[in-house]
DNA sequence: CTGATATCATTTGCATACGAATGAATTTGA
DNA sequence: TCAAATTCATTCGTATGCAAATGATATCAG
């Protein structure tokens, strides 16, 4: 095969590096599988609780009553969303929500006794959740991975 | 302010860092919030398809017809959410479905025309968002990053 | 050859996730 | 002060994402 046969494949079927997209490194891709990966291994510790109503017990575990807004703004979820999350904590008792007695435009969100029984029961497997997620990575690697993460979220 | 006040005040505050959880250093929120930025960033550039959908045509446009099944496979989404993705790609007229030949359990998926016109406009817009996603960080914490991050995921 | 097993696709139900529209209440600014 | 702008919450529509159950087809093992 001549040089000129090997350059026509390559442009052919774009098999150069420049002109082909691999979908399995592109940065979006990984990190939509290290999410489902993560998710997956949250499961497999708290079955009954997703990662976003975890995130929600903790954070009014963390910081006391507070406005279904502001949760939100917390814990990264929009107005929708964070409703539909607090609805159904509500619904098992986890949480309980009443209105602000000055601003009546909003709802106070805030842990129930067994919201509370059961965050601080969950928080040592979120620990090892955590540590499951990083096995793959080496102390040293784990705490670079963290700075950089930190920098893209 | 004694020692003591001041250890009895740790203790009672949960202050110490063993002992308090905080949800914004945990690897899967962080990967959450990770992830929704780059979706974000997606939408900005490429408004009318989203990260699973543009998956599902690059990948096709990677390897030619394949059977859903398969597909769900390299793009990572179960059989449940890759048939409502393909559906809604069909819907538009940018993939074409068949029955094997052989096998009849299978569904041959395939970019029409009018797909691969798409996804080929598009790639280009893909780098762009990668590099965006990416742009917080320098070339070679990128690197690092996206090394790191392929191990998790 | 045939019953057990496995694979492929579909459907249902539930839970994020977000844009857009809406209504109620509050704050701002001229 | 009072109209405009902002904030808080809700609702609707669309799109993943996954578990579980189901049906059709294919493969395997005895």
């Amino acid at each position: 095969m001549s040089g000129e046969d090997n350059l026509l494949r390559l442009v052919e079927a774009e098999e150069s590096d420049e002109n082909n997209y691999h979908l399995q490194d592109q940065v979006g891709f990984i990190l939509r599988k290290a999410h489902q990966r993560h998710v997956a291994l949250f499961a497999s510790h708290i079955g009954d609780l997703t990662p976003p109503q975890f995130a929600a017990l903790a954070k009014l575990h963390d910081i006391g009553e507070t406005s279904q807004n502001q949760l939100g703004m917390l814990i990264a979820m929009d107005a929708a969303t964070v409703k539909g999350v607090i609805d159904r904590l509500k619904a098992r008792g986890l949480v309980e929500v009443s209105k602000h007695e000055v601003d009546k435009r909003r709802l106070l969100v805030n842990l129930t006794p067994e919201g509370r029984e059961a965050i601080e029961r969950l928080i040592p497997l979120a620990r090892t959740i955590t540590e499951e997620t990083l096995a793959p990575l080496t102390a040293k690697e784990a705490a670079t991975f963290l700075r950089l993460l930190a920098k893209l979220a």
